[in-house]
RNA sequence: CGGGAUGUAGCGCAGCUUGGCUAGCGCGCCUGCCUUGGGAGCAGGAGGCCGGGGGUUCGAAUCCCUCCAUCCCGACCA
C-alpha cells in the first residue's frame, strides 16, 4: 500500500487538536474533524485538508483505484476549468443554474469549474475513439469538483469544493452498458465494504444528470440528508430513496352507491386537519388538491388527504424544467378562491395530475373553489376527469413493499456514491459516435459513476466515533498505531518507545511516536480524539516486567505485550480489526 | 433565494439594554519552577483595526445606516 511503513513523530506533525469544538460545527463529523485537527475551513463549504485528513483521503482513493482497475477502469485526469461552449453543446449551460461556478477569462470568454465531467469526457472520447473495436471503455479520474451549493453545510458532507471519483463507461449498446453498470455496482459494494461502512444501495432518482436506471449508495446515519425506505423482509432486497419509492395501491375500489354531489359550508377549514375535524371524518376521505406552476403551465396535483405529494415523481411525470408550488395569487386566479379551498370539480383551466389512489375514492370530500365551501360525495370520473393518473405520492414506513408486500422501514442515509445509466443523452447532444462492424455511425451508450471521496471520509466519522473522538477503521485510518511513552523524561521509557516505534515502521506498520514533552493525560486524550485504532503505552510498571500495553481504541480493551512481541501483536490486532494487508 | 441569529485574542465566551477609566474571563500559546498513567500546579509574559465602511456624539465594542462574512430553519440540489 501507498503509505506502508510510514511514520512520524507527533512533535513534528501538524495536528492542531482543539480543546473546544468550534461553534460553527453542527454535525459530529464536522465537529470531530475540526477538533482532532483534520480540517480547517477556508470559506463556507471549502476546506483545507490537513496531513491526517489527506492520508485518510489517499487511502480511500487507493481502495477506489484498486476496485476500479479490477473492473478494467483506466485512470486519467481531466481539467477543472472547462469551456462554456461544451456546456452549451450539451444544453447544460442554461439548465444547470446558479449551482455552476462560472467565470470569465481575460478575454471575456465563459468558463465554469467542473461540477461533473460528462461534457469533457464525451468530447475527448468522440475525438479519439472511432471504432467499435475499442469498446467498451471505462475511464475514471479522482478530481476536485465544484458546486456552488445554495447552502453548504455539515462540513465535508456538503461542501462547495470536494473530491470525487467519477468513472464514465462507453459501450456499443444497451447490453454493454448493462454489463458496465453491473461491474460498477459490484465495485462500489467492494469499495464501501473495504472502507468498513454500514451502507445500502438504493433505487434512486436520476435528477438533473439524466438517464434511467440509477442506484445510490447510502451510508446509514441519522445525520444523513436523504430518507430511504427498505423492506423489512430478509429475503427481499428492496431499498429505495424516498424520492423514488413506489407506492402500492391499497386494495380494491370501495363498493358503495355514488351519492349526489353537494356543496356544504365549511367556515375557515383551510387545512385537511381542520376539515377532517369539522366534518368528523378521517383524512383518507378527503382529496388534497395542490397547485403547482412549471415554466410552461399551472397544474393541479391530487392526492388523498392523508398522503403527501412526492414532488420528484410529479416533476418526472410533467417533464418540466422547473416545478414550484403556486403562489396565492395564482391560486386565486385559477380556482377563484383563497388558498385552502381548491378542488378538482369544474377546475377547467389547468391540467390535473391525479394520484392513482385518488381514483379509487368514493363519495369523497374536496374544496369547492369558493371561500368556506367544500364539496361532498365527489366521485372521480363522474365529477371530474383527470388528465394524468399515476403514482405521485410519497411512500412512508409501514406501507407494503412493492416487491414482496412485507412492511417497509425508513432510515436516514448519506449518499456517498451513485451509479447512472446515461444511455445516449450526452453522446447524442454532442454527436459522439463510433463506426460499427458495418461501417455505420452509432452513438456511444454511456454510464457515469461517482463516489464522493471527502464525503466518504466524513461519513466514516459519522459512523465511527464515541464521546472521546474518532474511531477509524484500520483500512482508512491515517495511522494504525500511536506509540507513547508515559513519562518523556524517563530516558529508558523514551528510548524503549522510540525503539518500538522504529520496529513497527520497519515492519510496514504506519505508526506515530508521541514524543512531545506532555503529560500522559494529554497524549491519551489526543490519541483517543484522533482515533488511531491501536495504542502502545510504554510505562514504568509494564517495563519493569518487560512489557508494554496494547490498547484497542474501538472497545478500550488493554493487553500486556512482551517487548519482543509488539510487532506481531500489532499486526495480528490490525488483522482482527479488519485490516487485510498486514 | 425567504425566515432567524451571530461576528470581541488561536478556540469557547462576557461586556452592548442604560455610550465614559488601560476591553475582560476560561482554555490554548511563550519563559521559568514544579509535576509526570487520563487535557496538573505556581509565577511571569505575548497576543485585539471589538467583521468592514459611513454617521450621531466632547467621547462608540456599546446608538443609527450600510456592506460583508458565518451559522441555523426552509426552499433547492450529483
Amino acid at each position: 500500500m501507498l503509505l506502508e511503513g510510514t511514520g512520524m513523530k507527533v512533535s513534528e506533525m501538524l495536528v492542531p487538536t482543539l480543546r473546544e469544538i468550534p461553534a460553527e460545527a453542527e454535525v459530529i463529523s464536522h465537529q470531530l474533524l475540526l477538533k482532532a485537527g483534520f480540517i480547517r475551513k477556508a470559506a463556507a463549504g471549502v476546506y483545507n485538508l490537513l496531513p491526517l485528513a489527506w492520508r485518510v483521503v489517499r487511502k480511500i482513493e487507493q481502495i477506489i483505484r484498486e476496485e476500479m482497475d479490477r473492473q478494467g477502469g483506466q485512470e486519467l485526469m481531466m481539467p477543472i476549468v472547462q469551456p462554456a461552449e461544451l456546456w452549451r453543446e450539451s444544453g447544460r449551460w442554461d439548465v444547470y443554474g446558479p449551482e455552476l461556478f462560472r467565470l470569465k477569462d481575460r478575454h471575456g470568454r465563459d468558463f465554469c469549474l467542473g461540477p461533473t465531467h460528462e461534457e469533457i469526457i464525451t468530447t475527448l472520447v468522440k475525438g479519439d475513439i472511432n471504432s467499435y473495436k475499442q469498446l467498451p471503455l471505462l475511464l475514471y479520474q479522482i478530481q476536485n469538483k465544484y458546486r456552488d451549493e445554495r447552502r453548504p453545510r455539515f462540513g465535508l458532507l456538503r461542501g462547495r469544493e470536494f473530491i470525487m471519483k467519477d468513472l464514465y463507461s462507453f459501450d456499443y449498446d444497451q447490453a454493454g452498458l448493462d454489463a458496465s453498470y453491473n461491474k460498477m455496482y459490484e465495485a462500489y459494494n467492494n469499495v464501501f465494504s473495504r472502507c468498513a461502512l454500514d451502507f445500502r444501495p438504493v433505487v434512486a432518482d436520476s435528477g438533473a444528470i439524466g438517464g434511467k436506471d440509477t442506484h445510490e449508495f447510502m451510508v446509514l446515519a441519522d445525520s444523513g440528508e436523504a430518507t430511504i425506505v427498505y423492506c423489512e423482509g430478509n429475503d427481499c432486497s428492496y431499498a429505495a430513496n424516498e424520492e423514488r419509492a413506489e407506492a402500492v395501491m391499497s386494495g380494491e375500489k370501495e363498493v358503495a352507491p355514488l351519492l349526489e354531489l353537494k356543496k356544504i359550508h365549511t367556515p375557515d377549514c383551510r387545512t385537511i386537519a381542520d376539515l377532517a375535524a369539522f366534518l368528523k371524518i378521517t383524512p383518507e376521505r378527503i382529496i388534497k388538491t395542490i397547485l403547482y406552476t412549471t415554466e410552461k403551465e399551472t397544474i393541479a396535483a391530487l392526492v388523498r388527504g392523508d398522503r403527501e405529494i412526492n414532488e420528484i415523481k410529479l416533476y418526472n411525470t410533467l417533464d418540466c424544467v422547473r416545478l414550484d408550488m403556486a403562489n396565492p395569487n395564482t391560486i386565486l386566479a385559477v380556482t377563484g378562491a383563497q388558498t385552502g379551498f381548491a378542488g378538482p370539480v369544474k377546475l377547467k383551466s389547468v391540467r390535473m395530475v391525479v394520484d392513482s389512489e385518488v381514483m379509487a375514492m368514493v363519495n369523497a370530500v374536496c374544496g369547492a373553489n369558493e371561500a368556506d365551501q367544500h364539496l361532498v360525495n365527489v366521485n372521480p370520473g363522474r365529477d371530474f376527469e383527470p388528465d394524468i393518473v399515476t403514482d405521485i405520492r410519497l411512500v412512508k414506513s409501514g406501507e407494503p413493499c412493492p416487491n414482496c408486500g412485507n412492511k417497509l422501514l425508513e432510515a436516514r442515509g448519506i449518499e456517498v456514491g451513485q451509479v447512472f445509466k446515461l444511455g445516449d443523452k450526452y453522446s447524442k447532444a454532442m454527436n459522439a459516435t463510433f463506426l460499427d462492424e458495418n461501417g455505420q455511425a452509432r452513438l456511444f451508450i454511456m454510464g457515469c459513476y461517482g463516489i464522493g471521496v471527502t464525503r466518504t471520509m466524513a461519513a466514516a466519522v459519522e459512523q465511527n466515533h464515541d464521546e472521546r473522538g474518532i474511531i477509524w477503521p484500520p483500512q482508512i485510518a491515517p495511522y494504525h498505531v500511536a506509540v507513547l511513552p508515559v513519562n518523556h523524561k524517563d530516558e529508558h521509557q523514551f528510548a524503549m518507545a522510540a525503539s518500538i516505534y522504529r520496529q513497527l515502521v520497519d515492519a510496514g506498520v504506519e505508526a506515530v511516536f508521541d514524543d512531545r514533552p506532555e503529560r500522559a493525560g494529554v497524549k491519551f486524550k489526543d490519541a483517543d480524539l484522533v482515533g488511531y485504532p491501536l495504542r502502545i503505552t510504554v510505562g514504568a510498571k509494564g517495563l519493569a516486567g518487560g512489557q508494554v500495553e496494547l490498547t484497542t481504541r474501538q472497545n478500550g480493551e488493554m493487553k500486556m505485550i512482551p517487548l519482543d512481541g509488539v510487532v506481531d501483536a500489532v499486526k495480528s490486532n490490525l488483522r482482527r480489526l479488519g485490516h487485510t494487508r498486514l
